[in-house]
DNA sequence: CACCAGGCAAGTA
DNA sequence: TACTTGCATGGT
């Protein structure tokens, strides 16, 4: 397993190190193409993957995962073949209002779209209806190639079990917390957040007996090497 | 049958 | 700013 830092190590490059040597390449995020990426983000909201699958089966039946269909079709439609995802009235208008951006930004031209700058790119998202904090840097990240890091559900959980942060950190604090402990290299940020969610599904449910196997037992956060020999 | 899953926006105090 | 609620399906 490689080493991601040479000269700095912090407590984040190990907790990278646990989870990669468990996992293994964490292969995400799932999709075959960035609009594919870009439609699970919204459908994933609140929401199993296994549901999302089958509303993006559906959608690939029906040649519907293309920005003209996507355009071109009524809530109605899209909200039908997307159902088994869940709240998919809503996710349907969502969805429309992403492609209604793309379209008014970019001219339907989806690579064009995504090269935009970070910042600009992010903001935009943020500016959709039904697109959050979380969803935005989903798209930024996994589907444009960006240096953002994603905080999720199973990174809240895993920062407050482990003592790191409490009720009073919110999203931008914990997101701040990880791109400041780490290099800003975009393969690293897709990797750990995969992982802090496998570790989460795998060992981290409610009540879950496998609690114990976790392999972040005995991990703890401590500030960088380099902070505490200085000290 | 109850509970939950990779959020978000709108409303209230 | 800090809660609360609606949105909805499918798996356990």
């Amino acid at each position: 397993m490689n080493k991601v830092v040479p000269s700095l190590e912090t407590g984040l490059d190990t907790l990278h190190s646990i989870l990669a040597s468990h996992y293994g390449p964490s292969g995400w995020w799932p999709g075959e193409s960035v609009l594919e990426i870009m439609v699970g983000a919204i459908l994933t909201q609140n929401t199993a993957w296994s549901n999302v699958e089958k509303a993006i089966d559906n959608l690939k039946s029906a040649n519907a995962l293309s920005i003209d269909v996507l355009h071109g079709i009524d809530y109605e439609g899209l909200a039908r073949l997307i159902r088994p995802s869940g709240y998919y009235n809503i996710k349907a208008r969502r969805l429309k209002n992403l492609i209604s951006l793309i379209m008014e930004t970019s001219g339907g031209n989806l690579e064009r779209f995504l090269g935009l700058g970070l910042s600009t790119l992010r903001g935009l998202l943020l500016s959709v209806k039904g697109v959050g904090k979380e969803t935005a840097d989903s798209i930024c990240l996994y589907a444009a190639d960006k240096p953002i890091f994603v905080v999720d559900a199973y990174t809240k959980r895993l920062l407050n079990r482990h003592g790191i942060a409490d009720n009073t950190w919110d999203y931008d604090r914990m997101q701040a917390f990880f791109m400041d402990n780490l290099p800003k290299d975009i393969s690293l940020y897709k990797d750990l957040h995969a992982y802090i969610v496998f570790i989460g599904k795998d060992f981290c449910r409610r009540n879950d007996p496998r609690c114990s196997a976790c392999p972040l037992n005995g991990w703890t956060y401590r500030a960088s090497l380099n902070t505490l020999s200085g000290s």
